[in-house]
DNA sequence: GGCGGCATGTAAATGGTTACATGATTAC
DNA sequence: GTAATCATGTAACCATTTACATGCCGCC
């Protein structure tokens, strides 16, 4: 048991625990759902590629935290996985407190660090670069607009990344007259 | 010349990105300066590790856009990594207008992933989620607040981190009492 | 009965990470 | 003279990406 207790779990990474989440909801589902699910979710930052989505699965498989069922549907070979007990307890503390350090600090933001460097720019390039940010971020925001969401997390997360949105356009429009 | 302008150049990974850059705001420097500056700087998300700095700055060279100088401290061996003119040119290209499509679009949070899941969590879950989320971030905020930054580019940069953590605090907290 | 697109993968490249190895310099 | 730290890498691994291959299904 303490030998048991003593192999370190590797930590999942983000795209693993939304695979599992994604089980979790929606119950047993085909690597293809899986990745579709992310394909069209406009708040996730992942392609949904395949070749992602199937080692994922298979890494995850591996680890017991998703079991396999063949479930032919018509003349078709079709597995899903579903999830597994321990699976569904990797899941919530990968989801819970105590969080891991990079869940809290500062997100990346490719616009911060092209900023780092204004000290390499005109006052023009300077006033281009924002208004360029500006009009870009504003479109994106549309398209924020226009996405529903087809269910409750899906249109938390689509809040969030408005409010995200807006609060990178407030401080660009700050950095705009100093 | 038509050839030449044929061949599509390969974006820079952001990483390259900062790089350039560093060179251009510092002029030659090895490449144990350019992983200290990642390492120390607060608003990067870079470790810094070897495996990543050495590597870029062959890439760059191969590609012409920096050039090594051997340049001896003492016994010592040291080559210092200089911008070309190309690279400065390519610099300039990646840092302004019109940018990729991902400069622009919603940075991932995990925090913000984590949340797409709140509807697998009791009201309780969500309580104590968001209370460790807020007063994590709050850790990072003091420590955030607490940072100089050496130059006015690092104080730009960590006033747009300390922004992007407070929206992400107030989003937190719109949360707590839906 | 052919064609478009849905579904299921595989392969190769990429750009990061941690961990390790090791020589030179400096502080004490 | 020895320990800490500066400096310079190398190796192995890892999770993504894009691009490719291919079979089945429903529609016209």
């Amino acid at each position: 048991m303490s030998a048991k207790r003593a192999r370190r779990e590797r930590p999942l990474s983000e795209l693993e625990g939304c695979v599992l989440g994604h089980l979790l909801r929606r119950g047993p589902c085909t690597p293809y759902a899986v990745r579709r699910s992310f394909q069209l979710s406009p708040s996730s930052h992942w392609s949904g590629s395949a070749g992602a989505v199937y080692p994922a699965l298979e890494r995850l498989e591996e680890r017991g935290l998703v079991r396999s069922v063949h479930a032919p549907r018509g003349g078709r070979k079709a597995w899903r996985y579903a999830l597994t007990a321990r699976g569904r307890a990797r899941f919530n503390t990968w989801l819970e407190p105590p969080f891991a350090p990079d869940v809290l600090s500062v997100p990346p933001d490719p616009l911060r660090t092209r900023v780092h460097f204004f000290s390499t720019m005109t006052p023009a390039r300077r006033a281009r670069f924002v208004a360029a940010a500006v009009t870009g971020i504003g479109r994106h925001l549309e398209v924020l607009a226009r996405s529903r969401g087809h269910d409750e997390d899906d249109r938390r997360a689509l809040a969030a990344a408005r409010h995200a949105l807006r609060a990178r356009m407030r401080w660009l429009a700050g950095l705009r007259a100093p």
